[in-house]
DNA sequence: ATCATAATTTAGTCCAGCCTAATTTCTATG
DNA sequence: CATAGAAATTAGGCTGGACTAAATTATGAT
């Protein structure tokens, strides 16, 4: 019984379902900064998601929500809009790479079938968006690929990134500076015994940037010989 | 005072427009069967309209409404928006003439600056959009063009076509079977003096086609030698 | 285990925009 | 010029989705 998936409800959706990428369930307060809404209103709003037929979440009191298979596939029909806007964006329209993802939050959500389909045929089918995060394709199944964090790679050993962090306009532009951009190869050639912040070579360029334990975390890469 | 513009007011805004553009007031009833809503609805939003600083629109009872100049260049911002999405699915994305104008009326609404920007340069600045309506320029100034309907041309003249009806797309299609489309050049060759209707030759492709007074009262052209 | 603090939920409001029903005003025709 | 029917308005309500304030539950440090 649902009738037209509202707007706000896409993008509770599509938060919850990057929360809970790595299991575990999505929390009202992470919600509510996410949304920048008032935690009140989101356990409101999580609670009327748990009562659709079918339901999107399955929602326990003071544990979070979690997508159930129903809220995850319609999750996934928006991300793939999502992605699918960002890398038109940047080839067709020249965007840079920190420029395209307020627009697309914004895009996903007026976008027919039809031109979901025409952007996705202009593009030639991408399975990758720029920040290297995987397209679902139009039945909604999401490439995938053996990642592992920047952090984990050893020292001397090299790998291809994958994805960066995609939310902070200053950490994508710090991350620009230096060429750290999905798709570059990298090695790692040093790490700090005492804050464990490494020094990376960029292959592509051969230029070096250094890069913090944090960041390190959240940066995936493909590890390669 | 107008904090952020609504999308509904923006509707609201652009139907006020059409409706006004040869003069005259904007009514109720008009409004209400062009938006799909109530009439009381209807009054109510014109109400609100007016009395927003700055306002929207004048508004008399029972007469309608009419946009004040500030309505006016908010209607023109989507107006452009609307024109330019429309090309831009018909030059870059393969849409037919009659598909476009659903889609740019939701997409209208989530464009931002920069992409508006962006496509008009993508379109090298277009000054009319597929059906023939001219695009309001950055500074919202519309380019003119001496117009005539086709019913008013004289039997053997002839003329370029501006602009068709562009809500209907049964009309639309009627149109483009015919190849009637803004751009062609046309000759009056005849017109039945009881009622009126016309045949008319498109000179591109020495097709002739039967053109009824009411729809001939709706095709603009430009008259030619 | 206790208790302060953080997280969550409940209760009660508010606003935008829509609705229907009832009423009022306008207008065209006899 | 009276009046029926059309057009517009008023009154009262509803729903989605937000809010604040107050109450409750969880949690982590002593």
């Amino acid at each position: 019984m649902p009738k037209e998936i509202s707007h706000n409800i896409q993008d509770y959706l599509k938060r919850i379902y990057e929360f809970t990428l790595s299991g575990g369930r999505a929390s009202t307060n992470q919600l509510a900064k996410a949304l920048g809404i008032s935690a009140a209103s989101v356990t409101n709003m999580l609670q009327k998601l748990s009562k659709t037929k079918p339901p999107y979440v399955t929602y326990q009191k003071h544990k979070g929500v979690k997508l159930t298979k129903f809220g995850q596939q319609t999750a996934l029909k928006i991300i793939r809009r999502h992605r699918l806007i960002e890398i038109y964006l940047v080839e067709k329209l020249g965007y840079t790479w920190d420029e395209v993802h307020a627009e697309a939050e914004i895009l996903e959500h007026a976008m027919s079938p039809l031109l979901e389909q025409r952007i996705d045929a202009a593009l030639d089918h991408p399975k990758f968006d720029p920040h290297g995060d995987p397209i679902p394709d139009i039945n909604l199944e999401i490439p995938e690929i053996e990642q592992a964090s920047l952090s984990s790679l050893e020292i001397g050993s090299k790998g291809r990134v994958l994805r960066v962090p995609n939310e902070d306009p200053q950490v994508l532009r710090y991350l620009g500076e230096f060429g750290i951009r999905p798709g570059v190869h990298i090695k790692l050639i040093s790490r700090t015994p005492y804050d464990q912040t490494m020094r990376i070579r960029i292959i592509e360029t051969s230029e070096e940037a250094v890069v913090g334990p944090n960041l390190g975390k959240n940066i995936s890469i493909a590890k390669e010989s």
